[in-house]
DNA sequence: ATACTAATTGATAATAATTCTTGTTTAGCT
DNA sequence: AGCTAAACAAGAATTATTATCAATTAGTAT
C-alpha cells in the first residue's frame, strides 16, 4: 500500500515537471510512517537515519512541493508571528490567506459546536475555535467567485 | 472609557503582585488603540513613539503578563513549528495545550459550520477548521474534571 | 548508452520571532 | 528616605524558516 502511494507520488512529481530524487521519496516515506502530524524537524531526523547527508533545506523544499501538489497540507493557520486579541467575548475569526488580516466573527451558532462524545472521553476540552480562511475583500483574487 | 480600562488594568497588575510601570501602561494603551489583532512588533513600534527607549523584551514580558491576567489572549494555536497532515479527507483537530499533540477528529457535523451570510459577502471562504484545545489523556492535569 | 540542461542538493549564511542573561533602575512597601 | 524584589534596557542566544550558490544529478534528447 505504501508501495502504491510512493508510485503515485513519483508520478505526480514528474507530471508537475519536478524530478524524483531518492531524498524526496525518503521524505515522503518518513511522512507516512510518522503517523501523526510531524514537524519538519521530525521528518528530518527520521530521514537522516537513511540519508545522513540530507540537508534540512531539502526537507523544507520537499514539503513545499508536497503542499503544492496537495499531497499534504499545513495544519492550522500560517501566521508567522503571535497575535493577540482584546475582546473577551467568545467569538471566532476569518483569516485572510494573503494579507493575514484577522477579523472577528460573532455568531452564536459557532459557539454551539460540540466535540463528539467518543473523543470527549479522551480529551479535556478547554475551548474551541472556528477559523474561516480565505480571501478578504481587499485581497480577493480577480475573477474568483464567492460561494 | 480608556481611562476606566487603564485604571482596571493597573489594579489587576497590583492585585496580582505585579508592579505598574509607565511602559506597561503604554503597551496596554497601544493594544487598545491598535484595534485589530496586533503582533508584538506592531505594539513595539507604536509604544516606541512615546517611549523610544523601551525594549522589545519589555513588550514581550508585558504581553505575557496580560495573557496571564486574561486581559488578552493569543489568537490561534501556539504551535512553535509548522506541522503537516497527510489525510486529505476533511476533518478537524484536537490540540493538546501541554504536549502539542494533534489528533484528527472526523465528524460530519463540524463540516456543516457556516459563516454568517453578512460576513460571507465580504469574505471569500476557501475552507474552515474547527480546533478544540485542551488536554489530552496523557497530559490531563490531575484532579481536573472532564466536562 | 551518452550528453545536455535545468532542477535539485548540501553547506552555509541570512532573517525573523522569541527567549535568555546581566547589570542597572524603580515601584511599592516600611 | 531606605529596602528589596520586580522590572528595565541592551544585547546575546535560540529556533524555525528562507535565501544563496557551487556542485551534482534526473530526465530528456541524441
Amino acid at each position: 500500500m505504501v508501495e502504491r502511494s510512493v508510485r503515485n507520488i513519483t508520478d505526480r512529481f514528474r507530471q508537475s515537471g519536478r524530478k524524483v530524487t531518492p531524498q524526496r521519496v525518503a521524505v515522503f516515506e518518513a511522512l507516512c510512517e510518522g503517523g501523526g502530524h510531524p514537524t519538519v524537524d521530525q521528518i528530518y531526523r527520521e530521514v537522516r537515519q537513511r540519508f545522513p547527508m540530507i540537508s534540512l533545506n531539502t526537507v523544507y523544499q520537499t514539503m513545499e512541493a508536497l503542499v503544492d501538489l496537495k499531497v499534504v497540507s499545513p495544519v492550522g493557520h500560517s501566521l508567522e508571528a503571535a497575535r493577540y486579541e482584546t475582546d473577551p467575548a467568545p467569538h471566532h475569526h476569518t483569516v485572510c490567506i494573503a494579507c493575514k488580516r484577522i477579523t472577528d466573527v460573532f455568531d452564536a451558532a459557532l459557539g454551539r459546536v460540540k466535540l463528539p462524545r467518543a473523543v470527549k472521553d479522551r480529551f479535556q476540552v478547554v475551548g474551541h475555535r472556528v477559523e474561516f480562511y480565505g480571501y478578504c475583500a481587499d485581497c480577493r483574487s480577480p475573477g474568483a467567485t464567492n460561494r
